[in-house]
RNA sequence: GGUGGAGUGGCCGAGUGGCUAGGCAGCGGCCUGCAAAGCCGUAUACACGGGUUCGAUUCCCGUCUCCACCUCCA
C-alpha cells in the first residue's frame, strides 16, 4: 500500500513516506475569519477531511492542524467605523465557519490554533530570521520587518517562478522596503488602528504579518519537518511561496508534500466576492441536504475546479437518495449497520487503490455506484447474500468519504412520538388504499395517494406492500 | 510579460496508445392497474491542424480559446 499525492513544488507525484512511521502530520490553511464561509471553503475543509480520513482508515496516526487566522487588515477594515470589536468580529465568523463545517459532516482537526494565540512564536521566529540576516527592520522607523528576499536564492522554487519575472509586492507600504518583493513578516502599528490590534515586540508595538503565522504554527505543532501542507491553490503564491521561504531561511525542514485544492468556479468563473456570484455556505446547506452537499463537493478530484450549478445539487441530492434507498432496503434484508470505525480492509480493492491514486475520489465514487447496482440487482434477483455483501462494501466506502447516511441524523424531523403518530395517520389511509386497489376502484387509490402526496407524503408500492417517506423538499 | 492549469457526448466528471469510468438527464424494454423505485439495453465524445504509429481522445509539434496566481482570497 502506497499512498501517492501530488506534490506542487516537484510537480510530480510523491509516495508518502511519513517523517515518523505510522504517523502523519498535516496542516492546513486555514480561513481568515472576517466574512461568511463560501462554498470554496467549504470545498477547502472537505479535501482535507477526506484525506485525512482515507489516512486514519489506512492506519496512519493523522495529527490534523487547521488554523485560524483571527488578525488582518481584512478583519481590522471590518470592524472600523462599526460598534463591533474586531476580535468580536473574528470571532463570530470563526462560529460560522465551525457551524458550516459541523453541518457538513467535517470533522474537528486535531487542533485549531489561533493566530493571536501564537504571537510570541512568530516574534521568536521573525527573531531568528533577523539573526541569520535573512529579515530586517524596516529602516523608515515604522515598525516593520520585512523578509529580505534577496538573501534566499531558493526564492520562488514552489512557484517556479524567477525573482526578476516577479511583480512587486504590494502587502505593505514598500517605503521602508529594501527590495519592492520583499514582505513583511511584521507590521508595526499604524496611529489609527486599535490599541487592543498590538502586541509588543523587539521592534515596537505592531502585529504579525500574514505568512508569518503559518510558518510558526505548523511548526509549533507538527515539529521542523512535516509530511503534508495543504491548502488552496490561490494561496501558492504569494502566501505559501513566501511560508516557505522563510521557514526554510529558519532552517526549518518544512513540509515534504504540498498539496493544492483546486477551486469553485460559477458560469466558467472563479466564485469571489468581488464578481458578487458567492455561494454561501449557510444558504446552500439550506438548499439541499448536507449529505448532497458533501456529494457534489467530492463529485470532483480535489486538484480540479468543481463547476458549481443548482442543478449539479439537485443531481447530487438524486444520486445520494438513490444509494441511501439501496442501504435502506438491503437493512430491510438483513444487511447490519455499518460500524462507525472502517480501515481500508473494509473497501473494495478497486475502491482503495482510486483513493491512493492522489485521492481520486470521483473514481472511487464510480466503485460506489458499481456496488449500488450490484446490490440491487442482487435485491431484485432474491440473492439475499449478495445483497448484503454489496451493502456491506457500500457502507464501508461511504464511511470513508464521510458520506454515511447514518451520520448525517435528519435534523428537526425525527421526533419518534411525531413519525408514530404520522405512521398510524398514514397507515389507516394506506388500509383503505388497499382496499379499493384490491377492488380495482383505481380512482379512490389514486385520490387517496394524491391526497398524501399533497400533504408531502410520498407512497411507494412494493410486493411487500405500499411504503412512506416524508418528501425531503 | 512570468508561472500554473484546462478544453471529453445534453450537463457534471474520470481515464487510457487498441478492449472507450461513473452520475444525472434522454430513448427502448422488463416489472406495475397506473405511478415511483429498481433492473436490462441503448444513442450522442474526446477544441482545431499537422506528425509519429499497424492503430491516437491518449505521444510530439503548431494554432485557437478559456481559467487561476503574480493585489486580499479556499
Amino acid at each position: 500500500m502506497t499512498i501517492r499525492l501530488h506534490d506542487t513544488r516537484t510537480q510530480t507525484l510523491q509516495d508518502l513516506r511519513p517523517v515518523h512511521p505510522g504517523r502523519v502530520g498535516l496542516y492546513v490553511c486555514g480561513p481568515t475569519v472576517q466574512s461568511a464561509p463560501h462554498i470554496g471553503h467549504l470545498r477547502s475543509a472537505l479535501v482535507y477531511d477526506i484525506m485525512r480520513r482515507w489516512l486514519t482508515a489506512s492506519g496512519y496516526r493523522v495529527t490534523l492542524i487547521r488554523n485560524v487566522t483571527d488578525i488582518d487588515d481584512k478583519i481590522l477594515a471590518g470592524a472600523a467605523g462599526t460598534a463591533e470589536p474586531w476580535w468580536a468580529l473574528a470571532y463570530r465568523v470563526e462560529r460560522e465557519f465551525a457551524h458550516a463545517y459541523d453541518r457538513l459532516g467535517v470533522q474537528p482537526p486535531t487542533y485549531e490554533p489561533r493566530a493571536t494565540a501564537n504571537i510570541q512564536r512568530m516574534i521568536d521566529l521573525i527573531s531568528r530570521l533577523v539573526e541569520r540576516g535573512h529579515a530586517y527592520p524596516a529602516a523608515d522607523g515604522s515598525g516593520d520587518v520585512y523578509f529580505d528576499t534577496a538573501s534566499w536564492p531558493a526564492y520562488g522554487e514552489l512557484t517556479h517562478q524567477r525573482l526578476e519575472d516577479m511583480a512587486d509586492a504590494a502587502d505593505a507600504d514598500p517605503r521602508g522596503k529594501r527590495d519592492p518583493r520583499d514582505f513583511a513578516l511584521w507590521k508595526g502599528r499604524k496611529p489609527d488602528e486599535p490599541e487592543d490590534a498590538s502586541w509588543t515586540s523587539p521592534w515596537g508595538r505592531g502585529r504579525p504579518g500574514w505568512h508569518i503565522e503559518c510558518s510558526a504554527m505548523s511548526t509549533a505543532y507538527l515539529g521542523e519537518t512535516f509530511d503534508i501542507h495543504g491548502g488552496g491553490r490561490d494561496l501558492r503564491f504569494p502566501h505559501h511561496e513566501n511560508e516557505l521561504a522563510q521557514s526554510a531561511a529558519a532552517g526549518y525542514g518544512f513540509a515534504r508534500i504540498w498539496v493544492h485544492n483546486g477551486l469553485v468556479s460559477v458560469g466558467d468563473q472563479k466564485m469571489s466576492k468581488s464578481f458578487g456570484n458567492s455561494v454561501f455556505a449557510a444558504d446552500l446547506l439550506d438548499r439541499a441536504p448536507a449529505q448532497a452537499v458533501r456529494y457534489l463537493l467530492g463529485s470532483a478530484q480535489y486538484r480540479s475546479t468543481l463547476e458549481y450549478s443548482p442543478a449539479g445539487l439537485d443531481e447530487a441530492r438524486h444520486t445520494v437518495e438513490r444509494i441511501d434507498a439501496f442501504l435502506a432496503r438491503a437493512a430491510s434484508e438483513g444487511a447490519v449497520p455499518t460500524p462507525a470505525t472502517v480501515t481500508r480492509d473494509d473497501v473494495p480493492a478497486e475502491f482503495a487503490r482510486a483513493m491512493d491514486d492522489d485521492l481520486n475520489v470521483p473514481r472511487a465514487l464510480a466503485v460506489v455506484h458499481e456496488r449500488v447496482r450490484q446490490g440491487n440487482a442482487a435485491l431484485a434477483a432474491g440473492d439475499r447474500d449478495a445483497a448484503v455483501a454489496a451493502a456491506d462494501a457500500v457502507g464501508a466506502m461511504l464511511r470513508v468519504l464521510g458520506l454515511h447516511p447514518d451520520a448525517f441524523a435528519r435534523q428537526g424531523r425525527a421526533d419518534d412520538a411525531a413519525t408514530q403518530a404520522l405512521d398510524r395517520l398514514v397507515a389507516e389511509r394506506l388500509d383503505s388504499r388497499a382496499h379499493a386497489r384490491a377492488a380495482r376502484d383505481f380512482t379512490t387509490a389514486d385520490r387517496i395517494r394524491d391526497e398524501l402526496a399533497a400533504a408531502g407524503v410520498r407512497i411507494d408500492d412494493t410486493p411487500d406492500g405500499a411504503r412512506w417517506s416524508v418528501d425531503d423538499d
